[in-house]
DNA sequence: GACAAGCAGATTGTCGACAATCTAGCAATA
DNA sequence: TATTGCTAGATTGTCGACAATCTGCTTGTC
C-alpha cells in the first residue's frame, strides 16, 4: 500500500455551493449590511429551489454574518462600532494566546507556509485586488491559529474571521482608494521567525491596533451620520 | 408611555422548537455521541416534515454539536479527550478575560443575579436533578460573560457552553453516582463579590481544573478501551 | 382629517413527492 | 478465496405547491 493520503473530495451538494456563493457575496460587500435576502429571487437567480437555499442561510445565520427574524426575513448583519470594538479587543487576547501556543510548535513547514502566505498577500497587493488582499492577509494572520494545536481556538478564530473580513471589505469599499503598496506584514513575519515571543505578541497587538482604529473611526462616522439623518 | 419593557415573544416556528428539542436531547445524553440522526424517523416522531427538521439540524451543525457528511448522514459529535483538553485550556484564558472585563461593571443587579443563580444550583442539587445541576452551574458561571460587555466574548462562551454541558452530562451519566451535595460554588461566589480580582481569576482557574481533570481522565479511559476493542 | 378595520399582494414557513446517492448483500469471475 | 460488478433497499438531497404570516393600501366611519 502506497503511503499516499488523498484529500477528501469536494462536497457536491447544492447547499454547500450556495453557502460559498452567499458567503463570498457578503464578505466582499456585494450584499450590503442590513440588506434583506429575498428567498424567491435568489433561488431563481441561482436556479435552485428554496430548500437548499434556506438550509444554506441557516448555516450562515449560525456563522454570524446573517440574522433571521421569523416571518420577516433574513438579513445581512448590521455593523455597528461596538461590534467592531468587541471583536478587536477580543482578538487581542486571542492573538497572544495563539502565538504562545504555536510558538514551541514552529518548524520548517511553519516557516515555509508563513512565506507562502506572505507572498500571496504581496501578489494580491501587486494585482491591486483589494478583496483578495484582505483575504490573504487574514489567512497569513490565521497561520498561528492553525499551528496552535487547539481546535476550539482555531474554530473561534475562523468564526471571527468571517466578520473581520466583512468589516475590512466594507471599509475598503467605502474609502475607495488604492491600497497601501508598502509591505506592512514584513515585521510581523520576521518576528514570528525570530526568538522573542513577547516581541511578536506585542507587535501583533500593535499592528492590529492600527487597522482597527481606522476601521472604528469609520464605523463611528457612519453611525453619527445615521443618527443625524433619523 | 409607560417605561415597561416587554420581552420579545417566543419564536413560533417549528424549526425553533425542533432545535430546542434536539439540543436538549443531545446535551442530556439521550442522543449519544457518534449516533446517527435518521431524518425520516425523527420527523415522524415529532410529527413534522423533514424540511424544518433539516434546517434545525444545519443550525446545530454550525453550533458544533452535530456533524454532517453529505449523502451519509448527520451525527452527534464524537467526544475525544483532545477536544475536552482544548476546550479546557481555552476556557481558562477566556475566564480570566471575562472576569477582568466584568469586574468594574459589577453592581447590585450583578450581585443579586449571582445569588439567584447560585440558589438555582443549590435547588437542583437538593432535587438530585443532575441534568439541571449542570445546566444551572454553567449559567452561574456564564454570568461574568454576560456582564463583560463584549458580544464576541459572550457568543464564544455560549457556543462553548453547549459542548461543555454535553461533556459533563456524559460524564455524570457514565459514573452514575449521586452528585456531591456540598456547595462547591460558595467560594467562587464570595470571591466575585469581593475586592481581589486576581484571587477570583485564580480560583476560577483552579476550580475549573478540578472538574475538567476528572472529565479528562474519564474520556481518556474511554479511548483506551475503544482502541483495545478495535 | 384622523383613525381603525379589512382586504390584496408579497414573502416566509411547511409539506409531500421525486431524484440522486450510498450501503449491504449476492452472484460472477479469476 | 479474494475481488469485482451488479441489484435492491434505505437514506439523503432537491423540488414544486400549499399554508401561515406580515405589510401596505384602501375603505369606511367619526
Amino acid at each position: 500500500m502506497a503511503k499516499l493520503d488523498f484529500s477528501p473530495i469536494a462536497d457536491t451538494t447544492r447547499r454547500a455551493e450556495i453557502v460559498a456563493l452567499l458567503r463570498r457575496a457578503i464578505l466582499t460587500g456585494q450584499l450590503e449590511p442590513g440588506q434583506k435576502l429575498n428567498e424567491l429571487r435568489i433561488s431563481e437567480q441561482m436556479r435552485v429551489s428554496r430548500a437548499p437555499l434556506r438550509e444554506a442561510m441557516r448555516e450562515l445565520v449560525q456563522e454570524g454574518i446573517l440574522t433571521s427574524i421569523p416571518y420577516a426575513g433574513t438579513f445581512v448583519i448590521n455593523v455597528i462600532a461596538k461590534d467592531i470594538d468587541d471583536a478587536y479587543s477580543f482578538n487581542k487576547v486571542m492573538d497572544e494566546l495563539a502565538i504562545e501556543r504555536a510558538w514551541k510548535l514552529r518548524d520548517q513547514r511553519f516557516f515555509d507556509e508563513l512565506d507562502r502566505r506572505h507572498e500571496a498577500v504581496k501578489q494580491a497587493t501587486r494585482d491591486l485586488d483589494t478583496t483578495r488582499q484582505i483575504e490573504t492577509a487574514l489567512q497569513l494572520h490565521g497561520l498561528i491559529y492553525e499551528w496552535a494545536d487547539n481546535s476550539v481556538l482555531l474554530e473561534t478564530w475562523q468564526r471571527l474571521t468571517s466578520r473581520l473580513q466583512m468589516y475590512f471589505a466594507l471599509h475598503q469599499r467605502a474609502r475607495n482608494e488604492p491600497v497601501p503598496s508598502e509591505d506592512v506584514h514584513e515585521t510581523y513575519v520576521q518576528l514570528l521567525k525570530g526568538k522573542d515571543m513577547r516581541a511578536a505578541q506585542r507587535h501583533a497587538r500593535e499592528h492590529i491596533d492600527l487597522d482597527f482604529e481606522e476601521l472604528l473611526s469609520y464605523a463611528r462616522g457612519l453611525e453619527k451620520r445615521a443618527s443625524k439623518g433619523a
